[in-house]
DNA sequence: CGAATCTATCGACGGTTGTCAATCTTTCCG
DNA sequence: CGGAAAGATTGACAACCGTCGATAGATTCG
């Protein structure tokens, strides 16, 4: 572990000035790392691709596109959820899922 | 595996017009998967922000803000370069690391 | 009710990943 | 040259993840 303080004046033993602080707290990039994780999957990110770009996609519709089984798709799905990316509507039979615009404009303003 | 073609016109049977074509290339998929997947660990993403936040750091000045060990800070120093999010440039015998904004831009605009 | 269909969950397997201690390489300076 | 310091690499281990087959739940239709 590297001392946080210089007590002396000795300053030619560091390279920089340090005492870097975190403008990103802890907690908040967990929450964001989240997210990104959930999109650094390329099968997840086509999927979440699909649906920005369609706008509302069921999910019986994704199956064919991605080429995975439908537990697989189901997974994927569950994933981009549970960290609000993507919300899903259930109509009948059918789940219809749109994207959440707020939460990609957090992610994008991470990124700035 | 799903018929990709109605060929008769009985669409009663699909919840809807379906063939959704891949908007995002599965090459291109793969590889911003793994700069989304770079992104998506706490410690990484703290990293990358001290990292854009200060313009330019050296290695050494990471381990204290991150309270992490020197070889896991070099591990994802590498993992982030790997995928070009960041870039280091040795200056005798330190590091500095400066993030790559075209890289960050292709990301955004994977968001948009 | 019963058959059919869409979706979610479970269990399992192989591969990947984050972490650290120990060690090696490179570079600076006396 | 030789010691010191920064950073990279290696090895190891636990935890996590993507995938699929099998199965269960929910909903519509006959």
């Amino acid at each position: 572990m590297k001392k946080l303080v210089a007590v002396t004046a000795s300053a030619d033993d560091a390279c920089c000035a340090s005492l870097l602080h975190d403008t990103l707290p802890v907690l908040d990039a967990e929450t964001l790392a989240r997210a990104f994780a959930a999109l650094g999957d390329p099968v997840r990110l086509r999927l979440f691709n699909l649906i920005a770009t369609a706008g509302e996609v069921c999910s019986c519709d994704l199956l064919a596109p991605l080429g995975k089984s439908q537990p697989t798709v189901s997974h994927h799905t569950k994933a981009l959820s549970e960290v609000g990316l993507i919300v899903g509507e259930k109509r009948g039979r059918w789940v219809w899922w749109s994207v959440v615009p707020g939460r990609v404009s957090e992610l994008r303003a991470t990124l700035a």
